[in-house]
RNA sequence: CGCGGGGUGGAGCAGCCCGGUAGCUCGUCAGGCUCAUAACCUGAAGGUCAGAGGUUCAAAUCCUCUCCCCGCAC
């Protein structure tokens, strides 16, 4: 079929891949302009831009779809589908309808839970058991349109989100192409998203993404892994900001903050029990072992971390 | 030129401000002790202090430039 892909982060890269392998043909790849991020700012073109440049696809970088000359190229494409996969634009009406068949957008959950911006780390966060990817007709609401496929994927005790954003991925991978072999064929059945359970994944915030120790431990233990690596869950300590990467809920109890143990591991009281942090960052340094972090860095039993 | 931290035996760090013998914790190896152990004791190996230039009697330390890593902000 004759496509256009619209997407920006690492997530999308493998989706606009498969597409690709499987011989449809790949008129455009939208994606955001390139920003200025990173350090020293420097004008980085996004993850999709990057894959798309050495395949020699037709990359474009409109800032939006608001003037007539952008939505006329799109047009101009004379596509059978447009596939979306975290592009971070809204499409207006004349661009969703301008394919023949329309967009699909594929989304990194079950919805009409966690609809927007977040949708793994939230998961993650939430406690959730079980997530998946879930490819949509799009629609003028934000993540509203109804379903055409869909593949769920567990979330482990000792997933972070990271871990679940790449399993998640190639699954979207892999959904992609067949969703495409289904409309294809015709007779696809789109189904209508539930009214009930409607939530909405609202982006993370720096403030937000500070450990609370007066929560409970898998509360705690969620907050870690569902931040991590990004944007990291953090505390501070003697002025020194820390990110904790990974960590595990433990059967131990102390004061919210207090450090329990600091041995081979790090054992951190909450509201209720305690969590073990396995894995570190400090500012300026490499991700470490609890074992390494501790070497270097002076942690004794009955501090308090903030 | 957005702000900032860092590169020191295999790992993690101190030393740098105030130049003068390369230090700590761990790991490795050897020996000892022990019923035994990731425990304990003794000893050993292992370093062009990221790289280049400069200042100096003398540079990990002061000055200049380069390379690499990371945090914030996004």
């Amino acid at each position: 079929m004759r496509l256009a892909f619209m997407g920006t982060p690492d997530f999308s890269v493998p989706v606009l891949s498969e597409l690709a392998g499987a011989g449809h043909e790949i008129c455009a790849v939208y994606t955001k302009a390139p920003q200025p991020r990173g350090r020293g700012h420097k004008l980085t073109p996004s993850p999709v831009q990057r894959f798309a440049d050495t395949q020699r696809f037709d990359v474009r970088t409109p800032k939006n779809f608001k003037d007539r000359e952008t939505r006329e190229a799109f047009a101009a494409l004379n596509l059978d589908v447009a596939i979306v996969v975290a592009y971070g634009l809204i499409l207006p009406k004349a661009i969703l309808e301008a394919p023949r068949l329309g967009c699909l957008n594929l989304h990194a959950s079950l919805l009409p839970r966690w609809r927007g911006a977040a949708p793994i780390q939230r998961a993650i966060m939430a406690g959730d058991s079980v997530t998946g990817v879930q490819v949509m007709q799009m629609e003028e609401g934000l993540d509203t349109g109804p379903v055409l496929l869909s593949e769920t994927v567990e979330i482990r005790d000792d997933d972070t989100a990271a871990a679940l954003h790449d399993k998640l991925s190639l699954v979207a991978a892999q959904l992609a192409p067949r969703a495409l072999a289904a409309l294809e064929r015709g007779g696809i059945v789109a189904t209508p998203q539930s009214e009930d359970g409607v939530i909405y994944a609202e982006k993370i915030t720096p403030q937000e993404a500070r450990i609370d120790w007066t929560k409970n431990a898998a509360v705690v233990d969620r907050h870690i892994r569902g931040l991590s690596p990004f944007p990291g869950a953090w505390f501070e300590h003697d002025g020194a900001r820390v990110k904790a990467l990974m960590s595990r809920p433990i059967r131990e109890n102390g004061a919210p903050g207090e450090i329990l143990s600091a041995d081979d591991k790090i054992i951190v009281g909450c509201g209720e029990g305690a969590v073990a942090l396995t894995q570190l960052q400090r500012a300026g340094k490499q991700a470490q072992s609890a074992e390494a972090f501790l070497r270097g860095f002076a942690l004794q039993p009955g501090a308090r971390l903030d």
